[in-house]
DNA sequence: CGCGAACTTGAGGCGTGTCAACCCCTGTGG
DNA sequence: CCACAGGGGTTGACACGCCTCAAGTTCGCG
């Protein structure tokens, strides 16, 4: 176990100052000018809390009082289904916010949890909102975050609604994809954090189904498959998957 | 056609005061005190929209400018799929917003149409983000109103990732019943407002399998069914249907 | 009253879930 | 160092729920 002195060094070291933070431009304060991000240095985020892989960051029922930026690693958000099992509602990755679906109740209605070991910047949700008073562009960018949530889901509703299992496995993968490449990663190695389980779970498949559906993309030459590891190897094949055009 | 001066009178008669309005205690100013209501009269409600049954409130792709809170009558969202229909996202009636998805790129994502002859709320978005500036409790209301959205389409996620038809239909036939009962009808007596392909485009079902479950479930004698008239006999029964409990 | 749209019902086929067996990898303990 | 256990992943066989196609009926509007 650490000393406290180590752990007081390093909370020092890793401080949560917007200004200073890579993601910057890809999380909540995108398109604040320098004045705007110093103004909510140490305001918008009061600590930044670590959350080992298989840790709970929150659980359904549980108050609501903020929202969490991922800042590094992975979640899943889920929320249990009525046979008992979780169905997961979404993956998280760095810039992204969890914890929207609290706000409306003062509740949060599902669960999340850390596929790897991970950091959030913890953003007390009062202090958001007096924060979005002050500053137009923090408002803008808020409510232009939660929207983008909003068509989020509605995008994964059409998928469950009207997409066969090739076409859902193929938009997950470049959805992933496109992420990834917006956050410097290459986009076509990409390192599935979940179990196929999971991914099922998100997609509305089975387990079986997900992995004979890699097999046979594999087969197709769209991509190579060494279980948690997958290469794309046709994006515009998967492309006209989703599209749903013939291969 | 009517004359001008009675058209005049019409719109002096239902003038759009928030204050006043009979949906102030399930629309946007929710929680607002009289004081807070009056400031946002002539502010947060631009102008009163008509939409007769089948004309369209905006088309996806349209820029966006302002929500609408629908004051009288029924629309649905929709958003184009890949073979050109439409899928439906939505159904939305009295007191309820339409166009949120439109805030994260200044674009509507989705088209909107009435389904019968409605009136909106137009309520132009600058405005609401300045009020919601000056007035806390605006800017709360608002903010729960777009999680509560999040929550609803996380909802319709897993109803279309993990049920059958059935659950799917008396899910959707429940969350009817209640919405129509939270403005002060009857709930057990349902005139559906749209047609069997655009519950089943909701639902992720062909409309043959919505109407064959519409027969099952009046065979079950869980409700009677006229077309668009449904009476629902057996709220309890439907409610075991959607918890997968047997009949 | 007549036409087209909406709805119902049946027959058959396909995609995906379920069940089951097996493999691989990793970590653990003797 | 090996044996073992357990979780994750793959693959096959089979069943069944829902989609598709098709025919016929009812409804609603001009």
């Amino acid at each position: 176990m650490d000393s406290s002195i180590f752990q007081h060094l390093h909370q020092a070291a890793c401080e949560q100052v917007c200004s200073h933070c890579n993601l910057r431009e890809i999380c909540l304060p995108l398109g604040l000018n320098r004045a705007e991000l110093e103004r909510i240095d140490k305001r918008l985020v009061a600590v930044r809390r670590r959350v080992t892989r298989g840790e709970t960051l929150f659980r359904r029922g549980e108050r609501f009082r903020s929202l969490f930026a991922v800042w590094m690693g992975f979640f899943k958000t889920c929320v249990p289904a009525s046979d008992g099992r979780d169905q997961v509602t979404g993956f998280q990755m760095a810039g992204e916010l969890i914890g929207m679906d609290g706000i409306g109740h003062g509740v949060h209605q599902a669960q999340a949890v850390a596929l790897e070991n991970s950091q959030v910047c913890v953003i007390p949700f009062d202090e958001l909102e007096t924060l979005s008073r002050e500053i137009p562009s923090l408002q803008a960018q808020f409510h232009k975050a939660m929207s983008r949530e909003i068509v989020r889901k509605e995008r994964v509703m059409l998928l469950l609604g009207s997409r066969n299992a090739d076409e859902r496995l193929a938009a997950f993968l470049l959805n992933l994809s496109h992420r990834l490449r917006a956050r410097g990663f290459s986009g076509s190695s990409v390192v599935l954090r979940m179990t196929r389980e999971e991914i099922g779970s998100f997609l509305g498949l089975s387990l079986e189904t997900v992995s004979r559906t890699f097999s046979k993309f594999q087969a197709d030459g769209l991509l190579t498959v060494r279980t948690r590891q997958i290469r794309l190897t046709d994006t515009e094949g998967l492309q006209r998957v989703v599209d749903g055009l013939p291969a």
